[in-house]
DNA sequence: ATACCGCGCTCCTCAGACAAGTAGACTAGT
DNA sequence: ACTAGTCTACTTGTCTGAGGAGCGCGGTAT
């Protein structure tokens, strides 16, 4: 869907054959490549714009070229950043994930909250509280507290997991919310800080129940 | 860790350079940079190195650029591939990041499983029964038996965090497993069993908790 | 058997030229 | 005044030719 109106420059098309060929086991892993002039040759296109077509699959982490040795294969195929299989999965599936790290970090974070974590908790429930009638502000304060607890639980993957998560969420949310505000504000606030309680107790039971129950209930209005 | 004993070659410092400017801040998101010329004299190199280090990080998904219009930014930093992260992480985060998600998966295919998938999981049971010595074949076995259980939460981005994960635990879990073996074999089969007949029995919280206590006993075993 | 050297192959870099495409300015017609 | 068409300057795309630098292999002398 990038190109839809953009023609192909030689090199990209390049790109794409030299990378098919890889995918189809052509060459090994560890392999190497005919030579560039013998590469450009077989496509019909200049040196210079093989060239391009190697440094692109370089740059996506397939290819590695050495002076003086050759062109070497380093990667069978090119390497998915987690938004683009994110972008592939349904906003229900997405939340579902979304659910399982966040019940597991509020368990955690009951756990392991320092003093610290327990005060940037509450200044972001607090930042929650305001009642602003924008929506964006609203997703987005919400979704600083939800990160505080997330930071509480003190694992680096979990947080990774969280933030690529949110960007595919918010729009979902923001629409969500334009459309069917929420009905009674009050009670959405003490939902959020019963589980700040249970943090604070280091309840992590109830905490991972509590954060379910709030992301059940998310999943529910969005699918 | 790429480079070590590798000079870099004029395009890739270009590259890097060009990055470095990006990830400042210099040209916002979707602005235009200067003609291939203007930074080629920039950086004092000639206009193909200079076409050859956008193009690398065209491939990295960080600049495209259009016959006619210019070169434009299309991210800000290059997308980090999740192996990357994990790499960065302990194991002991990467393994609780995993009992989230396969406690969660857990559930959900206790709701969903269907008859194929539990005979998918059965089969797969059976085969880790198999008492071969080999350690090796052990942990593949036996990950194999917990893709099983995952496919059948029916959900493609618990997969895709599972597929993600295991290769980063693989090589702790054979190292574990060849300086202590296992002690109790049936014992072991017994728990995954149990983790079966609940999913089988469309009992939610009893194969969430199963599968949580397994992977919290190889946490601690890792750990 | 080992150490050294040379040679061919490969990638790296540059310069110049022309083609192809875009976008804004300009102009003519309504 | 507004719109449609054209024109032009600038941009990226492609090719060619040339020379430089590094690597690996085989030959040779010790």
């Amino acid at each position: 869907m990038p190109p839809l109106v953009h023609r192909h420059p030689l090199a990209a098309q390049a790109a794409e054959i030299l990378l098919a060929r890889i995918r189809a086991g052509e060459w090994a892993l560890g392999h190497k490549l005919p030579g560039e002039t013998t590469l450009a040759a077989q496509l019909g296109v200049g040196r210079s714009t093989m060239r391009e077509a190697i440094r692109e699959l370089a740059g996506k982490g397939v290819l590695d070229s050495r002076q003086g040795a050759g062109v070497f294969v380093t990667a069978l195929d090119v390497a998915e950043d987690w938004d683009a299989v994110l972008g592939r999965a349904t906003v229900g599936a997405v939340i579902e994930a979304r659910i399982a790290i966040e019940a597991e970090a509020a368990a955690l974070a009951a756990h392991r909250r320092t003093p610290t974590d327990l005060r940037a908790i509450r200044r972001a429930l607090a930042a929650r509280a305001l009642g602003d009638p924008d929506v964006e502000f609203l997703v987005d304060t919400d979704t600083a507290f939800h990160r505080t607890v997330l930071v509480a639980a003190h694992n680096d993957v979990l947080i990774e997991l969280f933030d690529s998560f949110v960007p595919r969420v918010h729009r979902a949310m923001t629409d969500m919310l334009r459309a069917r505000p929420i009905t009674a504000p009050e009670e959405d606030q003490a939902a959020h800080l019963a589980l700040v309680d249970a943090i604070a107790d280091k309840d992590a039971s109830a905490a991972a129940e509590l954060s379910r129950a709030h992301l059940t209930a998310l999943k529910e209005a969005l699918s």
